[in-house]
DNA sequence: CGACTGATTGAACCAGCTCAACTCATGTGG
DNA sequence: CCACATGAGTTGAGCTGGTTCAATCAGTCG
């Protein structure tokens, strides 16, 4: 399953400037940069360039002044607001095409943590915005995909404030399933490349109830639980779960 | 009080065609049309009309295509998504300056309800789109207001996932203060034209339990409870509790 | 092999929920 | 003017879904 092993972790950390070239970008269909014709790709390209973090490190944290700007290429990362106290809510998972520092505000407001082997490419975020600020067609772009995330941060809402534990487990499967699936990685196999208590800290949940919950479901035989990720053995008895 | 009287309830609907020019508006200055010359909001006023809405009455429902947007110049409104069972979440209260139907999507996605009279700039969605196309600074404001919406989200995000009864509660009623006292409506009574519901709805609690939180918090004489809303007596007590 | 880390399982507990009674303010109509 | 209904809010008592704490299991790495 090269799939799941490419999704595994790896801690190796080779950060090196690349040189994929944004015409040949496989992720851009996905992603914001999707807008541009080819000779905007090619503008895009000189002021941009290409990094890879490690499983575990840090694209950047939530109390930093946001200098960079990414697009994710290849990996998972996770968004995460984190209390004094340590209590953390994980606010998503980016997935191949999606734009990290969004907001294009000031500070990040989320920190992005790199779950996989993690390809982006890497934006000045100045920079960014004076590309931007020259093509309205792109900010329109930015600006769709800003309300959509808008509209899945508003599901989150009603799913952290108002679902059971076992809704928010068939909820989050469900969600990632579809959104594999929109990037093309329809498997047979969902990987999760977050742990427990990362899906907790998702759900709102503790890491015990996400445990008994998964052990449960597979226990009914609606998933199965394997090695990396679970496979959806009944996507409609999981899609009555979720309730919708 | 006249600010609290303004804010009580009022069951009168007249919804007519107002004649407010956008150059005399008072909600200018804390709303995305601040962005805009004079020449725009003369052109702005062409595609628009002030319309009220009576108390409990929808400005939009969730599932509607989203035909018109609003700019709300006075007033409260509460927007909320419902699941088919009748729970609730309700995503955020929108003061003077808000505007609704910031993702410009196709469906609202969330259902507006005005909590007092409130009274509205209204323009139709697609009229909105080409005036936005052909001005991209206020594009960029909008996306910039999208960028501030999107944190607050996750903010809500981490609340509902990872905060007490007690910390949700005095969170709540700190950074309401906070936004009114923005809008300028500073004052030594927080009005509340929210139900002991609607409020709970926000927070991923039960009405009993906002009830017991507040009158704990009277109680310890932290806030007074007055009719249509409170008072912080003691506003850094409030943001111990909350944990900020 | 042992040490370590992440996941699972069990048992006791508790924050917040449910259910129910009661208060208080407002409205209605006889 | 009172009797009564209505609806929002409060309060109490008991319950429970999910948490907490602790033990165990299963890989993985050195």
């Amino acid at each position: 399953m090269a799939f799941i092993e490419q999704m595994s972790t790896n801690r190796r950390h080779k950060p090196q400037r690349g040189s994929v070239r944004c015409v040949d970008c496989e992720a851009r269909r996905f992603s914001m940069c999707g807008a541009l014709d080819v000779s905007e790709l090619e503008a895009l390209d000189k002021i941009s360039h290409t990094t890879s973090f490690a499983p575990k490190s840090l694209l950047f944290d939530q109390w930093e002044l946001a200098g960079n700007v990414f697009n994710l290429t290849e990996g998972m990362v996770q968004l995460y607001k984190s209390l004094p106290d340590g209590r953390r809510q994980i606010i998503g998972f980016a997935l191949v095409g999606d734009f990290l520092g969004l907001a294009l505000m000031d500070h990040y407001g989320v920190t992005a943590e790199a779950l996989t082997m993690v390809k982006v490419c890497c934006f000045s975020r100045l920079n960014f915005l004076s590309f931007v600020d020259e093509r309205p067609h792109l900010l329109r772009r930015l600006y769709e995909f800003a309300g959509h995330e808008l509209n899945l941060a508003q599901d989150q809402m009603l799913l952290l404030g108002r679902r059971t534990a076992e809704e928010k487990v068939a909820t989050f499967l469900l969600n990632l399933w579809t959104r594999y699936s929109r990037i093309g990685a329809i498997s047979i196999t969902l990987p999760l490349p977050m742990s427990r208590q990362d899906i907790a800290d998702h759900l709102g949940l503790t890491i015990e109830t996400v445990s008994r919950t998964l052990t449960r479901l597979a226990r009914e035989r609606v998933i199965l639980i394997v090695p990396g990720g679970v496979r959806l053995l009944e996507v409609s008895h999981l899609e009555r779960l979720a309730a919708r």
